[in-house]
Parts: C-alpha cells; structure tokens; sequence
DNA sequence: GGTAGACCTGGACGC
DNA sequence: GCGTCCAGGTCTACC
C-alpha cells in the first residue's frame, strides 16, 4: 500500500534524515538512495510493518508491502507526520538566519526539522543511551534492545519494532547489563520503562504545545538519567529551542570558533547563541562549523 | 549552589 | 595478547 503526504513547505526529506544521527539507530534504517528511510514499527493493534519514506511530488510518499486498514493508515499518517514534524513552520527563524553567513543555507536546504521516533519513550531512551558513552556505543546498545525485545517483521524475522516499555518493562537488570551492555544506564532504563508501563509517567503527554518551556525542560530532568544535555537534546526533538544540548563537541567547537582554542564551558556555549532566543538550539544545531 | 568521585564500556596505546 | 588510560554525561554525597 502506498499513499502520500503533504508538509508544510519548504520541506526536504533527506534534510530530516540527516538532521542527526537518529536515522542510523534502529528500528530506523537508511534508505537505498540518498533521501529515503525506513522504520520497522509495531503499530497500536501489535501488527509489525516496515515503513519506508520517499520524496514524492506532493511530499513524501509512505509505502508498506501490506494491505492496511483504514485505522492502521491513520495511525501511520499521524506517525510519520510527528516523525518528520511535516506540520512545522520556521519561517520565523529562517527570516532571522537570512542574515547570519553560518546558517544561510537553513532556508534554501529546508532544515530545522529534527528526525523523532513515533513515541517519546522511544526518544528519552535513545538519548539516555547517547550519555557519557561514544557514538559506535550508542548505535550498539539500541542495535542490542531492538533486536532483544523489540518484535520481529514478520517477512524479515531478523529486523525488530521498538520495544514497548512492557516489553522492556519485563527484562532484569542484569540481563540490560550483561546481554545488551547498557552497564550503568539500565537501571534508568528500566526504571523509566516500568513507570511508563504502569502509567506512573506518561511521556507521551509531554508532546503537547501547551507546557511552558522550563516546566517542560523540569519534567524531563525528573527522569533518572536525564541531565542537562539529555533534557535539551529532548527538547530539541519536542521542538523547543531555548536550550543547547551542551556535550563536549559543542564545548570544542565554540572554543575554536570564539575562544580561539581557549578551554571554554558550558556557559560560553550558551552565550554564544544568546542572540538567537527561542530559536538558540536550532542555531546551533544547524551552525556551519566548517 | 558548586564540586569530586563513581558509574560502564570500548578504543587507543604501550609493552 | 594483556594491562592501563581515557573519553563520554549523570547521579550522589559532601561542603
């Protein structure tokens, strides 16, 4: 089955999937081509299809190698619609980039959006897996819990869903630790699961337009393993700017660009795009550092 | 409010 | 091949 949809322009596919590096943790997948992706995803009914995302004349086109019924199509369409953040408008920023040379090139290569897993438990536990360990780390461990407690394709028994948080819920600590390698994160992990499988914590409801900022960014540091960096990174993706998910990239990459090398910390990252308001982390995330 | 040390893993390096 | 060191954020205890 295959239909499309239209997003808010300008829009670029490929401009989604390189906003960072969610596309290469699974269930996600590169696509063939340069523009496209997949997503292997459990839908609400527990069915397991393969998403995959194309550019198309109207936008982007969705195709599934399976009938759908009309509710699984509505799940999906609202999915990839979060997924891609295909209803978000940055004029407002882009009209501000138009005269900074570092991001010139926002508008005219349609970025700003940040690619996001269909739920925001899928995304806090990525991002606590991106804490103090290095990138080949991270694509590890998720690689490990997908494949470990996510359900299989059907056609493809060896590609895996997310896990649910009951699914992940119901694993032991010690198994996170020893089989999947998360070492000191699986307490949180699990922790974070089993609050949001018993309803405790419903992250999901954080997505919502409605939370001041600060509230919001108080909320997700609530959650164990959710520091400074992890809560801007998660703000970033629910689309909140305000706050730069300071790592020590970003702490070397604004020594060299206004320090001239000088060691600098935190609060130099943040006043560097102090001008930039609301739309700071998307400055920053989108700076030509080159 | 600020700071030091522990947490865990993988990679780099020296022997 | 083995041992050591280091990088990567967050938490907790302590001042």
């Amino acid at each position: 089955m295959r239909f499309e949809m239209a997003p808010h322009a300008p829009f670029s596919l490929s401009a989604v999937a390189q906003s960072h590096g969610w596309v290469r943790l699974a269930p996600f997948e590169e696509g063939g081509d340069a523009s496209g992706l997949t997503y292997v995803d459990r839908l609400g009914s527990g069915r397991v299809v393969a998403l995959r995302v194309r550019e198309a004349a109207g936008g982007v086109a969705v195709e599934v190698d399976d009938t759908l019924s009309a509710a699984e199509r509505d799940e999906i369409a609202h999915k990839v619609t979060w997924m891609l953040g295909l209803d978000q408008d940055f004029s407002d920023f882009y009209a501000l980039a138009r005269d900074e040379v570092k991001l010139a090139r926002v508008e005219r290569e349609a970025q700003g959006r940040v690619l996001r897993s269909p739920t925001l438990f899928e995304d806090v536990v990525k991002t606590i897996l991106t804490t103090n360990t290095s990138w080949a780390g991270t694509i590890r461990m998720v690689e490990a819990i997908v494949s470990q407690f996510g359900d299989p394709l059907p056609a493809d028994p060896a590609r895996h869903a997310f896990p649910t948080p009951d699914q992940l819920a119901s694993a032991d600590e010690e198994t996170l630790r020893s089989t999947a390698k998360l070492g000191y994160r699986s307490p949180y992990v699990l922790e974070l699961a089993r609050e949001v499988a018993s309803g405790a914590l419903d992250v999901e409801s954080l997505k919502v337009d409605d939370i001041p900022t600060t509230e919001l960014r108080k909320r997700l540091l609530a959650i164990k393993g959710v520091g400074s960096y992890a809560a801007a990174n998660l703000l970033m993706i629910l689309g909140r700017y305000n706050f730069i998910p300071v790592d020590s990239w970003a702490v070397k990459m604004v020594s060299h660009e206004w320090y001239d090398g000088e060691r600098v910390g935190p609060a130099e990252v943040e006043a560097a795009f102090e001008r930039w308001g609301e739309w700071k982390g998307l400055a920053y995330w989108f700076w030509d550092w080159s």
